[in-house]
DNA sequence: TGTACATCAGTGAACGCGCGTTCACTGATGTAC
DNA sequence: TGTACATCAGTGAACGCGCGTTCACTGATGTAC
């Protein structure tokens, strides 16, 4: 039963959307091809129809969870007044909603300790994608000197990980909520 | 070859200690029994002799990894002047000896992302564990009623564990030990 | 525009491997007398 | 204190299962004429 290339490519877009979702769910590790394929209403065997190997599917996986994750960032950061713009960007990260909903979680705090052995590829896109992240919040600091807005952004981010990461790892859901709020305001600490 | 009570001790030790630092450097579910026993110069069929399942060897590993670094921890707070206890922490935390040696690693960053998948036992003991690290940082800080400690505590630790994750995920080495460096000038910012 | 053939998306079975777990066995340790 | 037997730490093979990957097959799509 062959497809046309047009139903191929969206076969191809949902698989790497579920995957997405699926690998910051669960791990990488411990999410099969079979979960994916079969979430996505597949059977497993057709995926090296569209892909090469796992790797290659969570290397596309990851990238797409980013490019999301940027397109939001940059769309809140650009509604927003210079002024609140960074209060913002911090408020949306660090929120219930994006610590429950996978499909819209931080790939870079839910795989966060699977990442750094991850396939090269995937690790580079990882490694520059925390540099984007830095570059971003750097560019709405406006009190200091570069250097110093650098070194500012690096601790926000580090504070916005640490603070989802913490919130997943606590049971209580009202200390998980109380954890995120306590990041968000140390990381806008004046 | 039956083992005397004694060694049978130290060789419960040796595995429970070789996990706690196979499962930190490789992850949870990345690490399999056949690693650690071969790591710690056993073969693997004699690991139930000792542990139920690699559940609970998880557990136990998790456990000690957790009293190593409060015990080392406390002994940093206790040796130092109040006022400088913080800063010590800090800097004894977010440095690249802890990043690199995974014998002394923060099982909280280095499994951050596995750990809230866990069986229940170690969910809960890691939770507790985050209670209590931001427990110890909130008693160094004296400068605020104890409501804002806590506050101020959680987005210090947040910010230690998101820097070490960040570290961790840096491909460059030379930014890896930036990044911890601006995360604990962030930590300790006034 | 229609026809004949090649292509290939998706299915479901199979392969090979590694993993957690079990088991029969060995021989030194522990224990009961 | 010595002896006879039970226990059990550790070995290495085996089991059963799930995983990533491959493959023969089907039939609709794409293409060459």
């Amino acid at each position: 039963m062959r497809k046309s290339k047009a139903e191929t490519a969206v076969t191809r877009e949902l698989i790497v959307q579920t995957a997405s979702r699926e690998f910051r769910r669960n791990g990488i590790s411990e999410t099969g091809l079979d979960d994916i394929m079969h979430s996505a209403g597949l059977t497993h065997g057709g995926f090296y129809r569209h892909f090469d190997s796992k790797d290659k599917l969570l290397l596309e996986s990851v990238q797409q969870a980013l490019e999301r994750l940027f397109a939001s960032i940059d769309a809140i950061i650009g509604s927003q007044s210079h002024g609140g713009a960074l209060e913002s960007l911090v408020e949306a990260y660090l929120t219930p909603h994006r610590r429950d909903d996978y499909e819209r979680a931080c790939p870079l705090a839910a795989l966060a300790s699977e990442l750094p052995r991850a396939n090269s590829e995937t690790r580079i896109v990882a490694s520059a994608a925390v540099d984007r992240f830095i570059a971003t919040i750097q560019r709405l600091i406006d009190d200091l000197p570069s250097r110093d807005a650098r070194a500012r952004a690096t601790g926000i981010f580090a504070t916005m990980v640490g603070g989802m990461v913490l919130s997943r790892l606590t049971d209580s859901p009202t200390t998980s909520n109380r954890t995120l709020k306590d990041a968000r305001e140390f990381a806008l600490r004046p």
